[in-house]
DNA sequence: CTGAAAGCGCTTACAG
DNA sequence: CTGAAAGCGCTTACAG
């Protein structure tokens, strides 16, 4: 169907050894043949065939990734990051969706087993079983943005430090009663971490754990909203002047259910959280949060991964396997949160 | 490297074919070996390589997808949709992410070339020579999501009809002068027939254009956000009492600017948009917008699209090919206009 | 510097 | 119902 290597060398009157030599840009190559065998490319409007060529080569300069919910801000500014960048190395993305979904994690790594993928990224932190044991058996090297809790290099912030330091962050401003819209608390350590965060932070400043103000989630934007709705319902019995979101989509659902009952942010209720990503300054006020360095994040998760998947070009002086690699965190304030 | 399928036939006594035609679930194969082959596949754990059977079998189950921005939240909306449904049918897609930045379109219509996929989404209407060209030169199928004005199946809305539903909405609510936030008028039917819409409705109700009411730009929120601090600059001369942005992102951008001058929506000015997506329900007030049926517009696109790869599983009654098919849109009422 | 030949891991007529 | 063999479109020792 397509024009292939053989009708290239024949147009060129060579051998289909030296167009893919001239195609791979191989030393030994005299500029007549190159000429020729270009000018015969042109001409048939060739496009070799990265299926063949992955074949033989045993690579497919294929990257698979495992994204939580594309429809996350946030999320979709690290894909696109690390679209950009593998791009410029010469790899392209295969993207799932998984809707935070587990199960479908499974169903995507299996594909890209079949793909034959040289790298997973896995920006998921709920893990299970199986996942856990097709990570270990696969040789697919693999990289966590994400804290999965077990044998795997894992790039992320500090998420009980963060959660800490968005917690005391609100003390100082003179908040004792601080809600909290926490993540999973089922099998990802992430949601864990943030929580853990958050009752250190508490305690350390004699602040009595009120449980009823804990509520938890995913990470979506309308479990903040409804989330919300609950702590405000309980409000008579459960004061609260602050809430902490794990994310910023659902600190926005928040801000939106207050706005909603005609409350005010900062004025009602200061809200704070993890990500800051776009959606922080998108909308009013400004939500003040916990920054993941996004790009600095993804620069060592892809630092790790092509170091792995082509050693010989990427090495470096990183540390062993299995390292979990913390990037520091900043907390930069906007305008959600006011002082009591 | 991996086990492949003469180990597996090995384990099971058999010989490849047997196992290929295991694989692929054909008639005629014994229960007796069937059982010995599965067992055998999950004792060694094969996992078949799609890269081999895609050469051989000239069909990769790939779908390459060239979107605008993959951080719009809109367009992302659109590529979970895409996605999700392309699993379903055993696709799964190789995502580009240009950026708005045309000339990056034709490098990844090469890379899907290359990778011999199945079929291409086109999301982004801006058009130049050399994409022109590569479309009318391949054979992969290829449906646009987009406007992109010459022979090629289209699925889209009415962009001329939209712009012309949401002008006349704003000037039935009384509005006499409306600033409009445009796309880009370069390559792109899309910005140019949403700007004929606008003009259009103007002329029908009598309304003079005041062509320093209408900004271009693209359709990036920050972009909304700088073209209303020019509009608002300009008011002492220019006043107008709404904007019809025509993306959500530009006009939340909008909204934004008015905010941070201090003034507000829709009390001071009336917003309205094209899109209607997740965005349009965050912000608050709420956005008035033209609604493009996310779903139904996925629907028919991947319709068209499958119609065309699987031609002897999905055919049709579809009209033929060049065809424009036009979606129609609804007008949603929010919170960001108001009566005059 | 150049080419003939083998082989990457599958599928598929073809023959039995 | 089952298997031997050819071939998908490339790359890469090997030989010259």
């Amino acid at each position: 169907m397509d024009t292939q290597i053989k009708d290239v060398a024949r147009a060129a009157g060579v051998s289909a050894t030296s167009v893919s030599r001239v195609l791979n840009n191989s030393p030994h190559v005299s500029e007549k043949l190159e000429k020729k065998v270009r000018q015969a490319i042109e001409q048939l409007n060739y496009t070799p065939s990265m299926i063949a060529k992955s074949l033989k080569r045993n690579k497919t300069n294929l990257i698979g990734v495992i994204i939580a919910d594309i429809t996350s801000g946030y999320q979709a500014s690290v894909l696109s990051g690390i679209e950009e960048e593998c791009a410029r190395r010469g790899y392209h993305l295969l993207v799932s969706n998984i809707k935070e979904n587990t199960k479908k994690v499974m169903d995507y790594l299996q594909v890209f087993q079949e793909m034959r993928v040289d790298g997973i990224l896995l920006m998921h932190g709920k893990m299970n079983e199986e996942i856990q044991s097709f990570i270990k058996r696969t040789h697919i090297p693999i990289i966590a943005q994400a804290d999965v809790g077990f044998d795997l290099p894992v790039v992320t912030i500090d998420n009980i430090q963060a959660a800490y330091d968005a917690t005391e962050y609100l003390i100082r401003k003179g908040h004792r009663r601080i809600a909290m819209l926490a993540g999973d608390m089922q099998d990802t350590s992430e949601g864990r971490h943030r929580c853990q965060g958050y009752i250190a932070a508490c305690k350390h400043y004699g602040i009595t754990i009120d449980h009823s103000l804990i509520r938890y989630g995913d990470y979506k934007l309308d479990t903040g909203y409804w989330l919300m709705e609950e702590l405000l319902q309980n409000r008579e019995n459960h004061s609260f002047t602050a809430v902490f979101a794990v994310s910023d989509d659902m600190a926005v659902g928040a801000m939106n259910r207050i706005h909603d009952r005609g409350l005010r942010v900062p004025d009602d209720f200061s809200v704070i959280s993890i990500d800051g990503g776009p959606m922080s300054d998108i909308v009013r006020p400004r939500l003040t949060a916990i920054h993941q360095p996004v790009d600095r994040i993804t620069r060592t998760v892809l630092d790790l991964l092509f170091e792995r998947i082509e050693p010989e070009k990427y090495r470096s002086e990183l540390p062993p396997s299995g390292w979990v690699n913390r990037i520091p965190h900043d907390l930069i304030e906007k305008e959600s949160c006011k002082d009591l």
